[in-house]
DNA sequence: AGCACGCCGACT
DNA sequence: GTCGGCGTGCTC
């Protein structure tokens, strides 16, 4: 390899596929050799794989069966950050290279030659007639000065069918050409004029440009209740790095928000950003992947595997509502896109800001132990001001049994329906009800692959399992015992709350939203939308509508259980319903009136509801950290969850009881392991799961030790394991 | 991941 | 004898 990384024809070269190899393979670069870092495609047996050229050739073998490489791609080669920064994911979550350059190379057509398509120009000869319609075509080329048009568009714009088009391409009155199907994204200009700031959030902007112009590495967290402003803050360091020619990523967690979102990039910055995530099209994927690489996307808004996307100089990411739960990627490969943004912009000399209202308590413990920036932006908008916070003691309520909105609740939202405002219940539960019993035989309708309950649909008529999405008709008579109807739904979901409200409320206008009646983003965005114009007296919601959509007339908030996350021994559960809770009750009274949130608990002085009502959120930080250092686990400890799995349980369990017996390596680094016990869902898709947790010391290696403990396993029949670094719920 | 090789039981 | 089950190992 010469100094500035290119390989000769001929000259061994390491390569990377995308195939399963735990290691690279060695092969002569191709004619007119490559550089480092190029995509390649090399033969591999019988077959052709997509690579990527890793490094020097690491020989050690016969060379005789060295091959070569049959071609370089036409994009972008790999920048050494990015490989270097795959690695570092590979280490920190023990995930074999292969999938991760998979993840770096989620994009169709990689080895496709760039495609083309037909676009027309005014041309230089005239037509031999001149018709009305040729006329309204040449019109419409005229008025646009010369811009391309594909042929639908054109023929579309001069109201005349593609034909007219082509008869004026025979007589070189327009002119047809080849054109790159993957343009450019349109400039985004960073100068135009942004909303007026508050004071607070003007000096906000001001640091955040500040760093921004330092050119290093840096993390600030984004602290700022609901309605304070924090996207406009955000957006302005987002112009601060366009202005030095650098790209910007915003993450967000939820498909439903880019729509929303994607309006104020495109009244900030004049144009729309590259959108990245799983409903974009195939087309639009290979266009932000090639453009983001030849920094023809200045700014790409996406989900977390927008992290892995080739970004030529990547100076900022923004990782909005950072403390949500979505970023933890929990299958395929486990890592969380909050950690892995700053990683990356450590290595690359990009700024990141972790954005939200409610912090997770990791964020939280990095601002106060230095390592992050902190910034609060306290003042919400106009005259606007948090809701103010009630519980409703549910032991003092008289409740009508199958009813769950208390008597106070009602009378509250009755109120509101009155004064012409908008109330909101909150339930944090999908469905009709969450379990189906017979009154016969106490059986409690369950999924035949998972260990969980179904739920009752009644929207779909049919009972759902919520852990693998299988549904079944709702059956008239109960599967074990026969009896015929003495099946009865227990405890609420939104469809039945909804169905209360409307036998509660006759007179109102009740709206639901929930993420399974909606079969498309483009659906629920509307409905959003048309309530949040005031079409809808009550709304009815689950967690969907606690991510920051705004509803100018809502000024009542009535959460229907707060006490349902408190329960269960999971660690981040106080930390969840905090925030959950702190989001919810944020929706209310956004514009000039005031709102009001009503908890409705059965344990009004649980620490967690009380904090959640005084609004003492560093008290509440500051108990949670002094829990967790106690108990030594995270952000004070490290854990591991590992799930094995397989067609039947008693393999499985003896796999896990051996690991368990065999953890010199863990001990060696002063860690414990705890299990095998059955998984918190013991059984997915008919594969029966078995858990071990690791639990570390601050700062002991680790990856390191699990990769030396799980090494001498020989995993046979059809059992897998996998590795989560950094669990997000373990319970 | 694919694909070949090879070592056992069940059949013509 | 030979067909095919899938456990094991290899791919530069």
């Amino acid at each position: 390899m010469s100094a500035n990384g290119f390989f000769d024809q001929g000259e061994l070269v390491a390569v990377l596929t995308t195939q399963p190899l735990d290691r690279t393979l060695d092969y002569k670069a191709p004619e007119g050799g490559c550089v480092l870092g190029a995509f390649v495609e090399v033969p591999l047996g019988p077959r052709k794989v997509l690579g990527v050229v890793w490094g020097p050739g690491q020989g050690g073998f016969d060379l005789s069966k060295a091959r070569s490489v049959i071609r370089v791609l036409d994009v972008a080669p790999m920048r050494e950050e990015m490989r270097v920064f795959l690695e570092k994911v590979a280490d920190y979550t023990l995930t074999p290279m292969p999938a991760m350059l998979r993840l770096a190379t989620r994009a169709p057509g990689l080895g496709d030659p760039p495609s083309m398509r037909k676009v027309y120009r005014p041309g230089e000869g005239q037509p031999d007639r001149m018709t009305d319609a040729r006329a309204r075509v040449l019109g419409v080329l005229r008025d646009y000065g010369g811009l391309a048009f594909t042929l639908t568009e054109l023929a579309e714009q001069a109201g005349v069918t593609s034909s007219v088009v082509k008869g004026l391409v025979q007589q070189g009155a327009v002119r047809e050409e080849d054109s790159p199907r993957d343009l450019p994204y349109p400039h985004l200009d960073p100068d135009l004029p942004g909303k007026d700031l508050t004071a607070d959030q003007a000096a906000a902007v001001e640091r955040l440009q500040a760093g921004q112009r330092t050119g290093d590495y840096g993390t600030t967290l984004l602290k700022g209740v609901t309605g304070s402003g924090k996207t406009e803050v955000y957006l302005e360091a987002v112009a601060e790095a366009l202005r030095m020619g650098r790209q910007a990523l915003v993450l967000l967690p939820e498909i439903a928000l880019t729509a929303e979102f994607l309006t104020r990039v495109e009244a900030r910055f004049g144009a729309r950003p590259a959108e990245w995530h799983s409903g974009a099209t195939m087309t639009e994927r290979r266009r932000v992947w090639r453009m983001v690489g030849q920094g023809n996307a200045q700014l790409v808004v996406g989900a977390r595997s927008a992290l892995f996307l080739p970004f030529r100089d990547l100076g900022l990411v923004v990782v909005d509502e950072e403390h949500d739960t979505s970023y933890k990627q929990e299958d395929g490969v486990h890592y969380s896109a909050r950690d892995m943004a700053v990683l990356r912009s450590a290595i690359c000399g990009a700024r990141v800001i972790l954005a939200s209202a409610t912090p997770s308590l990791e964020s939280w413990a990095n601002a106060d132990a230095g390592k992050y920036e902190r910034l609060d932006l306290t003042s919400r908008f106009g005259a606007a001001v948090l809701p103010e916070m009630k519980p409703i003691d549910m032991r003092a309520e008289q409740m009508t049994p199958g009813t769950w909105v208390s008597p106070s609740l009602r009378q509250a939202v009755q109120q509101r329906i009155e004064k012409g405002e908008q109330s909101l219940l909150f339930i944090n539960r999908r469905g009709y009800a969450p379990v189906t019993l017979c009154r016969a035989c106490g059986e409690q309708i369950a999924c035949d692959h998972c260990d969980a309950r179904m739920v009752e649909h009644r929207f779909l008529k049919r009972l759902m399992c919520h852990q693998c999405g299988e549904t079944k008709p709702m059956p008239e008579a109960c599967p074990s015992c026969g009896v015929e109807g003495k099946l009865a739904p227990v405890g609420p979901g939104i469809e039945r709350l909804a169905e209360e409200a409307e036998a509660t409320f006759p007179e109102a206008n009740i709206a639901m939203l929930s993420s399974d009646l909606f079969g498309s983003a483009r659906a629920l965005k509307a409905k959003i939308e048309e309530i949040a114009a005031g079409d809808a007296d009550i709304i009815i919601g689950t967690q969907l509508v606690a991510k920051g959509h705004n509803f100018p007339k809502l000024t009542l908030v009535g959460v229907i259980d707060a006490d349902l996350s408190l329960h269960g021994a999971d660690l981040r559960a106080a930390e969840r319903t905090f925030q959950l809770m702190r989001q919810v009750a944020g929706r209310a009274g956004r514009a000039d009136k005031p709102g009001q949130a009503l908890l409705q608990t059965f344990q009004p002085e649980h620490p967690v509801i009380r904090a959640i009502l005084s609004g003492d959120e560093e008290g509440f930080w500051k108990a949670e950290a002094a829990g967790r250092q106690a108990a030594g686990v995270p952000p004070y400890g490290r854990m591991a969850g590992i799930v094995l799995s397989g067609p039947e349980v008693g393999p499985v369990f003896d796999i896990g009881n051996a690991m368990a017996r065999n953890d010199a390596p863990l001990r060696a680094i002063g860690a414990q392991v705890f299990g095998p016990a059955p998984a918190p869902i013991a059984r997915i898709r008919g594969r029966h799961r078995v858990r071990l947790l690791v639990k570390a010391p601050k700062g002991a290696p680790i990856q390191d030790a699990i990769a030396r403990w799980i090494a001498p396993l020989r995993l046979k029949g059809d059992i897998r394991l996998t590795v989560d670094i950094d669990p997000q719920s373990f319970y």
